[in-house]
DNA sequence: ATGGTTTGTGCAAACGTTTTAACAAAGTAG
DNA sequence: CTACTTTGTTAAAACGTTTGCACAAACCAT
């Protein structure tokens, strides 16, 4: 059907080894012959067969992302979409491909995977964060797959992986909402069984014991964040004999949730309630009022994830230098928080 | 390195042949023979090598969407999540694997789905959204590669598509607001090169004419939609001498940017404003005010077209039957478009 | 001239499958 | 018992590349 090397070949009047020396730019090829090979390929319009050249090469230039499931972070798809676009775009630029892949539950997410890696379809996987004890590191680790996991496993500190210091990210806004002379600061968390619910959870429960604020487990509320629950967490919350001044979100999107629940309940922001929350994602600048946010560079570090996880294929079994990046935080003021009622300043 | 096929028969003392057909389900293999070959394959950890299965079988099992370059439509970034999810799901059923792709330019992108159907990496395309002379569209169908579009072409009618009537969903939300009493409707539009923004614009128009309301260009707004244009659009419109009382959004992000203008602006909605907006994002609930929206199934868009595409790929010339799939919309009524302020009912 | 290196090319074997054609064995009908 | 069909299996040729090895020709010091 389609034009192989062998007919390029045949018109060319060389072997196929020559085209395809050609192809790959061999220092043995005299420039005359490169030409007029390539001439050729252009005027019968040749492409390499890439699964041919996979077949041989042992190689697919290819990684696949693996998409959570959908049910517990329905609120992590805007800072989904751009993690895959920073990744696609870097692996696009080191002449790789994406393939993307999920499962309805992590049983089918591990089947997933596994078709793709047993079938030699993809040569790395990176992993969108992970759950306490992912089935899907696991089967890549025990594999000894290249994989680069974005976020941090609990059990296996050693892997590679590109994270936001969490940590740090949490415990900087909570000095945030403190300098602004806030004494009493409640959280709003994610899934308690990711890891990164329970980073943002550790920094702020260090800011405040730092700080010598009290930290009441009354003000501190997880779980899967849903239509409304922002709503209930809120009047949870606000109906307690003592309210908090600041609150520490865990995204932006259940920010939202949040958001509404206080206007319904008639509190304004950041008047009655400043809120920090995380992940900057497009929403938080159009939001009534702004969203104060830390931006965890979403793009950069899908970038970096990709760049990683080549860099890790590619290179044969020499150490990697570093194991584990971190991309830095930084964050970004808007008008959801605002100076404590008590005025300092 | 990995055990193939051969290995399997060695150990079953068989021929790779008979392996192959045990894969396949061949009828002529004997019961017995199956089995053995089986416990063979379960006890060596065979696992057939896609790579070779395609270069011998012609067919890849996978199919790639391209993601348009980011810049125009930053704020679709939600809706195409909840797409690719349905066209992943869908295609697992299938069996296919997903490749996604884009390009940081027009030329970028045409030029990255030109490697993978050149090649022959992937058995087909589906494009998410088109402009107005989409050069992709062009490419694919001069090279007769199969692909479905989400959205429609304006210059193939004809192509295999599926998409929303968004004519009729803005001709139905146009609708909404006028029975709300409504006489002074302006839009919000998006990039007027793309063909959904011509679309709903053409349904809103409509809705207008059938009912004999004014139709005021200055009260269509159209344009990129970044960070504060919804705000200057707001400014704009609400100092004008007459000003509508209610309005089309092409989408919930942009509304976002529209109500975030509005509250600067010391205007309430659904009060002085009724908005009704489009895509039905899990953002439209989370708003406060929660958006009116049309949903337009995303999801279900997705799931359609991977569908779609996937049987235009396994049937062979003849006919495709219906060429166009329209998924059903409706609209969400929520708390941004109320009454108009001269009171009916 | 001579031997040694470099340069440019081709042969053929691999990569791991599927599939066509061939064939032996077993079953079936007359 | 023979001829024909069915059943189960195999050998071998594809699929379109890459690459190690071989080898001739050209170049370069002696």
């Amino acid at each position: 059907m389609s034009v192989t090397i062998k007919d390029v070949a045949r018109k060319a009047d060389v072997s196929p080894s020559t085209v395809s020396r050609v192809l790959s730019n061999h220092p043995r090829i005299s420039a005359a012959t490169a030409r007029k090979v390539r001439e050729i390929m252009e005027e019968m319009g040749y492409h390499p067969n890439l699964m041919a050249k996979s077949l041989v090469s042992k190689t697919t230039k290819s990684i696949c992302v693996i998409l959570p499931k959908p049910a517990e972070e329905l609120f992590l798809n805007l800072f989904f979409m751009e993690l895959i676009r920073g990744i696609v775009a870097q692996a696009a630029r080191s002449g790789y491909d994406v393939l993307i892949s999920s499962g309805a539950s992590e049983a089918e997410e591990v089947e997933a995977v596994a078709r793709l890696v047993n079938g030699r379809r993809v040569d790395g996987a990176v992993l969108l964060y992970s759950r306490k004890d992912d089935p899907v590191v696991e089967f890549l680790k025990q594999r000894e797959f290249p994989f680069v996991l974005v976020g941090r496993s609990e059990r296996y500190p050693d892997i590679l992986s590109v994270d936001t210091d969490n940590v740090q990210a949490a415990y900087d806004a909570a000095r945030h909402l403190i300098s602004l002379g806030h004494e009493r600061i409640g959280f709003v968390g994610g899934p308690p069984n990711m890891v990164v619910s329970m980073d943002r959870m550790q920094g702020y429960r260090r800011a405040l014991e730092e700080a010598g604020l009290p930290l009441r487990e009354d003000w501190i509320v997880e779980g899967e964040f849903l239509q409304d629950s922002g709503y209930r967490a809120m009047s949870m919350l606000m109906s307690l004999p003592e309210r908090p001044s600041g609150m520490l979100v865990v995204d932006d999107f259940v920010t939202f949730g949040v958001i509404r629940g206080l206007n319904e309940l008639g509190y304004r922001i950041p008047q009655d309630l400043s809120i920090v929350s995380f992940n900057n994602l497009a929403l938080a600048e159009l939001s009534s009022p702004p969203i104060s946010s830390v931006d965890i560079g979403s793009y950069h570090l899908g970038y970096t994830a990709s760049q990683t996880l080549i860099r890790a294929v590619e290179t044969p079994r020499e150490e990697q230098t570093s194991v584990r990046h971190i991309i830095p935080h930084r964050l970004i003021v808007r008008e959801s928080s605002l100076f404590a009622p008590v005025r300092k300043a």
